[in-house]
DNA sequence: TTCAGTGAGTTCCATTATGGAACTTTGTAA
DNA sequence: TTACAAAGTTCCATAATGGAACTCACTGAA
């Protein structure tokens, strides 16, 4: 059976996941941040093997996360470049990082950090909400309906509802 | 062959992968989050099959992302409740949310949005540097070994003496 | 007391996807 | 002319996925 899509999801995380959710395609991403963006530099980096790297790639290239281009002709080489979409991806993995250290690693000993590549300051993500600017809390959340809701007739649509009423009430 | 594991990994993002790397595992953590939290409203809710929701949320008892809870007894019923690790997930599955809907959606036209559950404000995820407070931008970080740092001899890490040596250059 | 219904899984099966390894292809450098 | 490199392909055995049907423990109604 083929893997289950979400491209007709209302949901944002489940469309981003389509492309997002994998082991592959973030460390892939990764990498390309971090500048090994050439076939054989991934395949060597990741242990990923080369017939799984070339689908992920086409993937990814389709998902337009990343951009084939040509670094020389003659022979003919090619690197995999980060798009606009791709960077914004990135903040997605970034948000990682303070996880997996937090239950990971021992507290401090984290084998790897990232820095700003002019100042050498470190850089900490953090997720937060944007309106209030305080870290985010999972705990306060409620999902409601959005400007471009429509409301449908399945039992899925039926629960949005009640998230309405509760907001409502 | 069984799917590649990063539990041995230097990368907090990487290990984060082995359980949060999939489409399942994420969108199950969402209906948690959400509020939908036992087996048959997970089923239904995501369309996921029976016996890969199982397998799944195995993984996330074991990983310690969730919990499961008796809600009633005879007869036995149960709930899978977010823990602390799992309230820290949900935090990455947010960063996804405007990702989503920026490049999923048009602008100001997804159907689903966050509030606070008390003051039924709107909430927008947003990746920033704790350090500065800004809002990240990948494309200015360099990876660099950590406080944990231990240099080995792979082609993996002799990679890291060079964005050692880009940063101390 | 029997019977349909519910929640929480199992079992079975056909189809895909994954990972490992070996093999191409095109062009360059010795 | 031979060795080497980059970027893929091809082949194969094993695992994972998704769909559907089946089980099991209990309950509330007839």
């Amino acid at each position: 059976m083929e893997r289950k899509k979400f491209s007709g999801s209302p949901c944002p995380i489940a469309r981003s996941l389509d492309v997002l959710g994998d082991w592959w395609n973030p460390l892939i991403l990764r990498e390309c941040l971090y500048g090994n963006s050439r076939f054989d530099e991934l395949q060597s980096w990741l242990g990923i093997s080369r017939n799984i790297l070339t689908r992920r790639l086409a993937e990814l290239v389709e998902a337009e996360l990343l951009s084939k281009q040509a670094y020389q002709e003659k022979p003919a080489r090619f690197e995999y470049v980060l798009t606009e979409k791709g960077h914004d991806a990135c903040l997605v993995l970034l948000a990682l990082m303070p996880f997996g250290e937090r239950w990971y690693f021992k507290k401090g000993q984290h084998p790897i950090e990232l820095r700003d590549r002019e100042t050498g300051e470190l850089v900490k993500p953090l997720v937060i909400d944007a309106n209030t600017g305080k870290p985010l809390d999972s705990k306060t959340l409620v999902p409601c309906p959005g400007p471009g809701f429509k409301a449908p007739k399945s039992i899925k649509e039926r629960r949005f509802s009640e998230y309405y009423d509760s907001l409502v009430e």
